[in-house]
RNA sequence: GGAGUUGGUCAGGCAAUCGCUGCGUUAACAUUAAGUUUAACGGGGAGGAAAGUCCGGGCUCCAACGAGCAGGGUGCCAGAUAACAUCUGGGGGGCGCAAGCCCACGACAAGUGCAGCAGAGAGAAGACCGCCGAUGGCGCUUUCUAUUUAUAGAAUGAGCACAGGUAAGGCUGAAAGGGUGCGGUAAGAGCGCACCGGACGACUGGUAACAGUUCGUUGCAGGGUAAACUCCACCCGGAGCAAGACCAAAUAGGGUUUCACUACUUUUCGAAGUUAAGGCGCGGCUCGCGUUGAAACCGGGUAGGUUGCUUGAGCCUGUGAGCAAUUGCAGGCCUAGACGAAUGAUUGUCCACGACAAAACCCGGCUUAUCGACCAACUCCCACU
């Protein structure tokens, strides 16, 4: 049985977490979505989210959003490489439902794999 | 049946699977500065506005003898309340056929200020047109008297519109200093009178605001604006859960005590420098190399953690008081407590096809947003009996 729990360990819980991801981040982005990734020195990856006031007013809206693109990484942390990530949203996203916002995250899921090996090979 | 008013309730439902969160129970693990971590099971898990952060309180810390000033707030009356700018009832004014709804509703007769255009005049006003011209003035007609025979005086009548009188009418304006009528007058005017209205005092009703087919006095208003300054009455200490309380590593530094402290130099007599010994680390031991006073305790306190954190001006039911807001009593219930931040996702299904929008210390309000559904009371219209 596999789990698809999403406990503590999978997040990024303090502010110096965050920030060593902004530091020095691999990206893969779109007009709705921007995903920075970052190795860490765990053997499973690790989620923050970042839904800016700015982009999207309502609260409601703002929960929303975190709670499917958290539902999104707890699905498929098995099939991503243990690295930290930060899910930034952008201007659109409040346009899209449900289904569309998985598809584009995992297509930046993809993108952000491919990168990380060509980084490695080099 | 239609139109409407007021008050209240609800805020998609059900099932399956995978997740999140904190609570309880059990088990495992770990013994750390802190009952922390993991698993299983059970039963909880956003709103009527959670929102805006506009008022009012609780709570916490700071300040504080009291009073005043400044500043801010409130503003018909009474009640409710922890308190309020809220609510309830009442009064007054306005809107509506009505049920009902709306109103910062103290004082401009303490002082100061403000008011475009128009208009003669805008504040104890004003003669532009108009009216009058009684009185005074001017010249004229007629009569009388006097005499110096042409003047003077007196009376009389019509006239001029010169002085002046006049706020009834016209004009302007949002507003022109009570209204209508009669008398009065030269023409007019509260100038006088009647009625209506007002002001003041009394009386009556009402806790009061206030009201009156009541009585008396008074010819009677110097209008508006106080979300203009101001005056009057009453109220208000400041900051906020990032408040505050507790535990507390690592590293550096502080204090106290005990132990250790070779020799030399300097000295402000605290100590500092060099060196040796000793200690510590590497090592089985020696040599060697590196490093250096050691130990205990105390206090402050960073990261981090715990707490504050949900049992409360609580909710439900019954019942008593009150027109009501509200409140007394009895019984029952526990109904989110997160902190990179929990209520979701997917699928199926049903229907009325789902609005506005999500807690962050907690309550009471206000304001704003909102697809709809339902219930109760009431009003108006139509039809039928």
């Amino acid at each position: 049985m596999v789990n698809y729990s999403y406990s503590r360990e999978l997040r990024l819980l303090t502010p110096a977490n965050f920030s060593s991801v902004f530091k020095n981040p691999l990206r893969a982005g779109s007009p709705q979505l921007t995903i920075l990734a970052c190795s860490n020195e765990f053997e499973h990856p690790r989620l923050g989210l970042a839904v800016p006031k700015k982009q999207v007013k309502l609260a409601v809206d703002r929960n929303k959003i975190k709670r499917v693109l958290r539902e999104n990484f707890r699905l498929n942390q098995h099939d991503l490489l243990p690295l930290d990530y930060v899910i930034i949203a952008k201007g659109g996203i409040g346009k899209l439902d449900n289904n569309e916002l998985n598809k584009l995250t995992n297509k930046l899921w993809k993108k952000i794999a491919r990168r990380y090996k060509e980084q490695q090979q080099r």
